[in-house]
DNA sequence: TGTTGATAGTTGCTTTTGTAACTAACAAGG
DNA sequence: CCTTGTTAGTTACAAAAGCAACTATCAACA
């Protein structure tokens, strides 16, 4: 790379920032919209709705999301009625959290909703591309 | 897709934003470290650097930076005395941007961390796999 | 039992961003 | 001149993120 012809627009954490952006900005709309949550909101109900109920502790290291923001999350979705926490017996110092009703149906419908915007994504840019895309992202992160 | 099988950890979006965050965050410890600069304020003194003195909407509409926060980056880099500003005799609204010698070296030690940093991950990725990304990423943003 | 260290989760404070409203200057038409 | 509408840039306030300190609980061991 000549440093004199260095151009941003090419540099690529510039690129992966815009695409970012760009592109979460488009899916955000639809849980901001629907259920006014937040990315990490989206994200605890995903983990919950997923792999099932767990501890607070277990989400932020499974989704990479620093504790206190998981804390915040928790607390709106509990106050939307999304989810429920429960003492665990063994260690007072834990709560299991536990998707209610509301919860589970705002995650079926944004489950489908992502999953039909990964799918037109894939047809915009063409199976191959999508799946050299995903490879690539992988390895950065 | 099929909707069962969903998983955050393959969803576009989600994965741009691990990459993005983790490309971003090795290259903002530079000018963070070395200048105490926020990521908006090396877009308008790289913007500087490389094409010249240009009014704050101009960085504006070229770096696709909403006005408030090249405003707040402008102030920030006027206090580091890396640039000028001068009222347009012409227009009396707008204010030529001009950078100062500590804000030129700022911008050639930076520019050459930038590019150091660009070769070093196309040599991670290798040629052909850098091209695809970029041209992906230009894609989509 | 009592002290020490570790852990789960929360709270407080500071920094940064987003949004809208604002000021000052301009331009065009009456 | 004097409105009316537009534009460049700033400011004010609210939302959100980052980070450190805090509480409560547990475990281990003298």
């Amino acid at each position: 790379m000549n440093r004199e012809d260095f151009e941003l627009s090419v540099f690529t954490p510039y690129l992966l920032n815009q695409a970012a952006e760009q592109q979460s900005r488009v899916f955000s709309n639809t849980y901001k919209n629907l259920y006014g949550m937040l990315q990490t909101e989206w994200r605890v109900l995903f983990h919950l709705g997923r792999y099932g109920a767990m501890t607070a502790k277990e989400i932020s290291i499974r989704a990479s999301i620093h504790k206190t923001k998981v804390s915040r999350a928790v607390r709106a979705l509990e106050q939307k009625r999304f989810l429920g926490r429960e003492v665990s017996h063994e260690d007072r110092r834990m709560e299991r959290l536990t998707l209610r009703p509301a919860g589970q149906d705002a995650f079926n419908v944004l489950t489908a909703a992502a999953a039909d915007y990964e799918t037109a994504l894939a047809t915009r840019l063409g199976p191959e591309d999508m799946k050299h895309l995903k490879r690539l992202l992988m390895a950065l992160a």
